[in-house]
DNA sequence: ACTCATATACCGAACGATCGGTACAAAAAC
DNA sequence: GTTTTTGTACCGATCGTTCGGTATATGAGT
């Protein structure tokens, strides 16, 4: 099994726990591994086993969003349509917290990781503008609008899982497309 | 010195932390207190602890949001605007975290308190929506725009943090009022 | 006025448990 | 037979919590 096998599972772990909560004893009843196992395939601990949870949620927006957003040129409605299903999913339906949100709320790991988060967020809403721009947008409001979604998506989150109730969450994946295409001319 | 006067002590703490992050140690450091006087306080361990900041922060919402939102029957736009400046200060313009977000988005601790928590954003939710209700608004609507508000400030929040940019933050809390009131007849 | 009792606020030291991390040899895999 | 992977035993540090006890102040009993 190579390191990789584990990653999702971590994921879920960092997203479920925090990094404070989540002990090497979780993971290894978790992954099944032992410590010596963990540590054999993640030298650096746990810094480095939430690095790679961390590094593999960026290739997710890296591999299965920034495509869609660069071929959109054409049809933005339709991009953002399926920029939304890709999230949805991703965070499977808003039951799974954002791992860039738990670790960010975290003074500790936030030390760590804040620049890879940071790149994430500014990627996500740098692709969404030059959509818009793209379609005829104004640049500074196109870049609103790509971090209005940005705060709809965590927002929404943040309060369906305080309300055990993922309605908002699904309304706002619904509304979104529409939402960033409102006045485009295109 | 009472047990209230570390209770906003406390709320920075949690808040900066997080439940898991947050020590004994931290708590006794930064209060003064030794560890043993902190149990004096509050018997209950960290956990009252945290139920006490968490009880704060919605007396905060009791007393300074909701008496706001109850008086606005008449002029809607005004109480919307005095809640964003109220809001706006009790966030430190977008630095301080909120509790609720930190809290719930870690499983030990939102076990322990999501009624709390979920309280909270209803009363808040509802209030908004009773306001847009009386001022000639659809009931569906005038809740999803409740909620809206919610997700705005928590995204906001996050993105700001993440970005190291409160200017995002600063923006939402500008533009809600008039979100909020849009297509309003009154 | 002078004890004595009670209550409040506080503290240092220590508890058992768990934390993240390491050493090393057995065992699988090739 | 060598490399990769793992189980076990262990480390010092820190976790949340508790114990035993001190200082001060208030108030009752005499």
């Amino acid at each position: 099994m190579s390191r990789q096998t584990y990653v999702p599972k971590l994921i879920q772990l960092f997203r479920q726990f925090g990094y404070e909560g989540l002990s090497l004893a979780k993971i290894s009843q978790a992954t099944g591994l032992g410590k010596a196992s963990l540590y054999h395939h993640f030298p650096g601990g746990k810094a480095e086993m939430a690095e790679a949870a961390l590094t593999q949620v960026n290739q997710w927006l890296e591999t299965m969003i920034m495509p869609i957003l660069a071929d959109a040129a054409s049809q933005p409605m339709e991009a953002f349509q399926a920029m939304c299903d890709e999230t949805n999913q991703f965070f499977n339906e808003g039951e799974n917290s954002c791992l860039w949100a738990v670790l960010v709320l975290e003074q500790a790991s936030n030390e760590l990781f804040h620049a890879q988060i940071s790149h994430a967020f500014s990627q996500w809403i740098e692709a969404i503008a030059q959509v818009l721009v793209t379609a005829g947008l104004d640049e500074t409001l196109a870049k609103q609008r790509g971090e209005d979604a940005m705060i709809a998506i965590q927002g929404a989150l943040i309060l369906s899982r305080s309300l055990h109730n993922f309605a908002p969450f699904q309304r706002v994946i619904k509304q979104l497309p529409q939402q960033l295409c409102q006045d485009l001319e295109t």
